[in-house]
DNA sequence: CAATAATTTTAATGACGATTAAAATAATCG
DNA sequence: CGATTATTTTAATCGTCATTAAAATTATTG
């Protein structure tokens, strides 16, 4: 459902989809996307989530295997990277978190930030160890992120192009992190 | 106008901004919009135009102001962030390009797309010049435009922030693009 | 199979916000 | 100033979804 959700919300915009779109997807009706969920409000919040999550797990994993910070910045560039394109992913660009409820709008938000806290950590470790060249992790982290965040603007499902992301860009965002 | 539309698309997201607030932000009425725009859709085209203009002229200014490539995409860069933060940026994130009447929507596609391609241009010099490393242009284009077209999401007019991205981003930006 | 729970549909309802028409106000210009 | 044009407002209207309630179907389980 999410995945439905967030695949129209990248394909048609906000504006563009109805929860008839959603349910169309999935062979159902509108009115059946209410036994799961109460409000199309909490049908966003939980893709913001969902992505959100994945995210974290992503550079969890990735801490979690050990190596150097910058290799680890690398793994977790390609990781992260792979769910942005991957058919398993409810990721929907997060373009509607204003209109998020405020409790709602606090998870993500929150989310998001310790997130973003943690990239900087990893990064700022790779510049005590070594193996990162000294800059400011806050820009250089929101540069990436963005980065990131964009895929889905311009990726439309080509397997071609998917490959294609995959190996360039972690070459590309490392690279400038090199000391 | 275009700037108070856009300061609300950035501010309350797309679902979230009426043609009321729009209008508040004025001093006027929703329904005095009409006036100036047929309808709300021609009101998000016209942000969406505006601001593809903006980045064409970033870039149009600073080739016609010479250096090597590498310089030059530096400069664009600087120039590039400044009108996405800028007070006189109408330049909202563009995430309802889907829900634009196909004729609007071909235009800003093709700007887009007009854009990348000088900009991929321009990288291609630098590599047969020797000022920039050789890579992936596609991808690399993309990601830059990714982490500039993301700014708003995180920036939020607080003038040091504003400061701190003038200074990081040509650099951060740029550095992976050294030979 | 009977009975209960889970899921989906049909058929209204309702609200919000875009849009419009007509009237009112402000600006310009001879 | 008088007349014409430009701009804004007031006061409806209108559509499009989201949402809901009740009925129908499907699945589960004793």
């Amino acid at each position: 459902m999410l995945r439905a959700a967030a695949q129209c919300f990248n394909q048609k915009g906000f504006r563009g989809t109805s929860l008839k779109d959603v349910a169309g997807q999935l062979g159902l009706t509108d009115a059946a996307l209410y036994y799961y969920v109460r409000d199309k409000e909490e049908l966003v919040y939980l893709c913001y989530r969902k992505a959100a999550e994945l995210g974290r797990t992503a550079l969890e994993a990735t801490n979690a295997e050990g190596g150097n910070a910058y290799e680890r910045v690398r793994r977790y560039l390609k990781r992260h990277a792979q769910f942005m394109l991957g058919e398993p992913g409810p990721v929907a660009i997060m373009s509607e978190i204003p209109s998020l409820k405020a409790e709602h709008r606090e998870v993500i938000l929150r989310l998001s930030r310790e997130h973003s806290a943690r990239f900087e950590a990893l990064l700022r470790t790779g510049i005590d160890e070594g193996s990162i060249a000294p800059c400011d992790v806050r820009m250089t982290g929101n540069a990436i992120m963005g980065a990131l965040n964009w895929i889905p603007k311009w990726h439309h499902g080509d397997p071609a192009v998917t490959a294609q992301v995959l190996t360039s860009f972690p070459d590309i965002l490392s690279r400038g992190l090199r000391p």
